[in-house]
DNA sequence: TCGGTTTACGAAATCGGTTTCGTTTCGAGT
DNA sequence: ACTCGAAACGAAACCGATTTCGTAAACCGA
């Protein structure tokens, strides 16, 4: 039996005409799909102004929108990038969730998100999930422990990671220039009178952004000559030699400065301050990582180095975006673009509880 | 010119083979596509115990996956949840978001996101861009001012509201117990001794969740017989009547209770409070929406009604899914599910800030 | 007016799966 | 042994766009 008649015959009708295809609107613009989807594409130059009008006319007059999937099966392009964030309950991840957002959507591009909540099970679970559903390319924030996984993806698609570096190298990463921050914290600390220097990290976190940014710590000591360590938190709020709280009672008075490390180490902090009263001791400064909301209002405010989300997020997308076009585009694997690493100032906001 | 030689000669070779289609599995298993697909969508029954393990062994082998937008073009389904969320930035959204990508992936779907940022253009363009990328359902948490157009997108797919509602109804809507959160507040305030209640909203804010609460918590007053009011804060923490702080110090002493209605006015309010000092004035006590981590810490601890956000997630894609399911499978439009309303209770965090 | 380019457009192949429908095979019942 | 129904499987249509390739018309300089 030849197929059944095409629908097309929802003209001038308010019936239910199931979904118009191309096919529908080209037979009433009286033109070929070609031509149909030379207009969707607006292919260069071709066609008369007149064939571009009537084309229009039909689009508009009929609502007519191409499935995706069609497009997408044909081209081997979805416009889709994946996203899989660590923690989403950390602002940073939020704030870089509505940058990318925002960017890939200026490029036309729909974001998929997974969240592994830091479990690396799922991280790669996720990751192969978004490559299975289609997405053109990936940004990773890993919570680590998926090395090789990223690498091999990194090998089938373009994929940039956010924030947080993989053993493997060889893959961009976009990040802020965590040194500068560093060194912008302990000026300010520096400056409010700190003699002694803490900063304060997670025994439970062992990411390259903690690795470097306690680096960056123990380098500006022993340039400035200043006395400090890297205090590591066990779980609980304990540290190496006892309670966070105890530990800074014994500390209160000798002018001690501390720097969280992220924003739930500072919300470790602030808890463990609580215990000792409202305000700050007396001599004590403190300044963190991760620009939290309530870093404003927290002990009449607190001193924070700020990534620059946005900047950051743009960067992430016009890098991935560069590597798709360079997949899409070339043919060969030789003109890969070679790996970057992308770093992002940011600022630090000098608030009360460093002031003098 | 003929057909090319398909491009199934990988065989026991490290070469470059383009990539795997069904086509290629199905000769190298010595079946037919067909078979192959059933084995993939594990299709009732058919299927030698023989020839299935063929497959499998084929399939592990080559480390095939089966290009989705070929998977749905045919099916006309994407296994996608398209999600709108307001705000980001919002604890709530976060959490939600997280649920959603946890639930969403137990059924073998993944997340398509974007932040309106409570933008109504951006939240109807969002809205077009996520139906056009062929997402099977949607997740709206409506920033306002779209209500014909959601209303619209419901009657052409399969759309679930998270917490908020629009004008229009007749859309399933997940949402928290609002009316019993209120009355947790009031009952903790009133027990730690207030003997005047306000519940601080924004003006910006005409949400229905608000309004929802705001009418909650007359009514309660009202049945309890409890002095009180509605408070709407204006731009930069001014009131009705003045700057909030003002406001609150010349309530103070007179056994005040407050509730912000959510967790953008809490931040407000500490920052008024902050004001005045960095403990709570005698006599004042507060409570507030939404579980930030920092509600935990302020003040020595702000009392809290916090939304179940899993389960309402949980809910929301539960919903969803059957939505997807009688769409896909019926023909008619008969066997609609009529709109549904499903309040998720939250609970009380009782802390220090309304102790006796 | 005529050969030679462009330019506008259509026919048909194609992307890689799914699904329908028909054929063959197998086993059970008598 | 024969009939009949179910189970296993294959051939080919199909989903709805894009893209290649070819052709007819328009343009253009000599």
């Amino acid at each position: 039996m030849p197929k059944m008649a095409q629908t097309a015959d929802n003209w001038e009708t308010g019936c239910a005409m199931a979904q118009m295809r191309i096919k529908d609107i080209a037979a009433e613009a009286g033109v070929s799909p070609a031509t149909v989807s030379r207009y969707l594409n607006n292919r260069p130059g071709q066609m008369t102004e007149e064939t571009r009008a009537r084309i229009a006319a039909v689009i508009e007059r009929t609502g007519y929108r191409p499935r995706a999937a069609a497009r997408n099966l044909r081209s081997s392009r979805a416009n889709l990038i994946g996203v899989i964030l660590a923690d989403i309950a950390n602002p940073f991840s939020s704030a870089m969730l509505e940058g990318l957002s925002a960017s890939a959507a200026a490029r036309g591009c729909s974001l998929m998100t997974a969240i592994s909540g830091n479990d690396s099970a799922k991280e790669a679970e996720s990751l192969t999930r978004l490559i299975d559903a289609g997405v053109d390319g990936l940004v990773v924030n890993t919570c680590g422990g998926n090395d090789e996984a990223i690498a091999a993806a990194a090998g089938r698609l373009p994929v940039v990671l956010l924030d947080r570096d993989v053993a493997d190298g060889g893959i961009d990463l976009v990040t802020s220039n965590n040194r500068e921050l560093v060194t912008g914290l302990v000026d300010a600390l520096a400056a409010a009178g700190s003699e002694r220097l803490c900063l304060l990290t997670e025994a439970s976190d062992d990411s390259p952004v903690r690795r470097e940014r306690a680096k960056a710590f123990t380098d500006e000591l022993s340039h400035r000559g200043l006395a400090g360590e890297v205090v590591t938190l066990a779980d609980g709020g304990a540290t190496g030699v006892g309670r966070l709280d105890e530990t800074i009672r014994d500390y209160a008075g000798k002018k001690l400065g501390l720097i969280a490390v992220n924003g739930l180490v500072f919300l470790r902090l602030t808890e463990a301050l609580a215990q000792l009263g409202p305000s700050l001791p007396a001599g004590l400064k403190i300044s963190t990582f991760d620009d939290y909301p309530w870093n404003h209002v927290l002990f009449g405010g607190v001193t924070t180095a700020a990534q620059d989300t946005l900047t950051i997020a743009e960067r992430v997308v016009e890098r991935l975006s560069e590597r798709i076009d360079v997949v899409t585009t070339t043919v060969g694997d030789a003109a890969k673009l070679a790996p970057k690493r992308i770093e992002i100032p940011g600022h630090i906001e000098h608030r009360a509880s460093t002031s003098r």
